[in-house]
DNA sequence: GCTATTACTGACCCATCGGTCATCAAGGTC
DNA sequence: GACCTTGATGACCGATGGGTCAGTAATAGC
């Protein structure tokens, strides 16, 4: 035999890399299973590490939770702040071009693998639900309820609870993403967000019901 | 002493009460923590028995679980047949009654937090999610797509997929659900379902821009 | 009352999984 | 190339909690 072949090292020492590597195969690993469901060793054989290797990144199980949904909602934030930028347009401009948004942030993230798992654990992570309503939620409602109260102050958008027509815009795009999370994988009829962004802003905006019928 | 006191006996025999009084409990339990996350021995104290005695009626937390959800569904599914009944009226007449009668149910029942479990357990149960599915939403969404149809076909709602529509509808009343539960005990803003029904069902009816402005 | 039946319990077993630690080896430094 | 720092590991521990079972006491039948 020849030299000995200088074999692969067993591992790597990744300092910097590792932390992100793990938090994006927690994130995988509790957007399936949930939080108490997940396993570490599952965590650390997705992200290519021993288990006791997590640890010199994550003091606990709840700690690398906390850690994976913080990533996953920073991002969202910056998103949300651009959105509110976009504020001073026709309603009948804005509301479309929000959904739409709306449609391409879920397709292009774990949004709802993160929500799914803050939804499921909400009782048992309080904390966790709390951060995901003060900054994506709450956010993301505030700057519709301001949409239309602008709206509404201009005479261009019908009177009523501003923050209850909020609910009217999101809620079938929030629906929409759940029922893809958690329906069609077992067989719900596929859903395609950007159609529903669009029809669904002509609805709210128009009415459901035809022009030469309707009688507010 | 006089004769013995004839205390109350240490436990009764009451094998046809049992099942439902557990699968109450279990109802509970599940709702709040989650299927992974909930002990039985939790389950079995609120259900006034020891953890032994559920075996007695159920072979296993998996079964329990089923039996719950199912028994949470069956009643639903009866409200569900009672909103077909009612199809053939003026769109403008059967959407607020269709909407309040979600927030009725909703508010009269643990709707949510069985919706809570199951879209948190999705991926573990995935049959569970499939019968909640089948026999829930799906029903559910059918009702509203074949109301949306059948006002087409009369020319009285716009022309469009009836069933994005139907997430038109029911989006904001679900939302809403999951709001309740999920963020109002952790500091959200409450919400009152029958406004949002009320409110909303005006919005996608005839549009939330001003009837003067309107341009479909 | 006496007995047979069985709903119910308390104490136990053991698999799983979060968390720890002694040890190893990658690789920077001189 | 020798040494040291430290990223990484594998083998382990202990608690938690699903599930079991021998035994106990409520009650139905006579």
């Amino acid at each position: 035999m020849p030299d000995a072949v200088p074999a692969a090292p067993r591992w790597r020492r990744r300092k910097t890399a590792r932390p992100a590597e793990i938090a994006a195969a927690a994130l995988e690993v509790f957007a399936e299973r949930g939080f108490a469901a997940a396993r570490l060793e599952d965590v650390a054989a997705r992200a290519g590490v021993s288990k006791a290797a997590l640890y010199l990144y994550f003091a606990t199980k709840t700690d690398l939770f906390r850690a994976v949904v913080a990533q996953a909602v920073s991002p969202r934030l910056d998103q949300a702040r651009l959105l509110a930028a976009v504020e001073d347009q026709p309603l009948d401009r804005i509301v479309p071009t929000l959904l739409s948004l709306i449609a391409a942030v879920a397709q292009g993230s774990h949004i709802g693998g993160v929500a799914k798992m803050v939804i499921g654990e909400s009782r048992n992570f309080p904390d966790l639900a709390q951060i995901w309503h003060d900054q994506v939620v709450s956010q993301a409602l505030g700057v519709l309820t301001a949409v239309v109260e602008r709206a509404q102050a201009r005479g261009e958008a019908r009177s009523g609870d501003a923050r209850l027509y909020a609910f009217s815009l999101v809620g079938p795009m929030v629906t929409g993403i759940l029922w893809r999370e958690v329906f069609v994988p077992v067989g719900g009829a596929p859903l395609d967000l950007a159609d529903l962004a669009q029809q669904h802003a002509r609805a709210v905006l128009h009415g459901l019901v035809t022009p030469s019928r309707a009688a507010a």
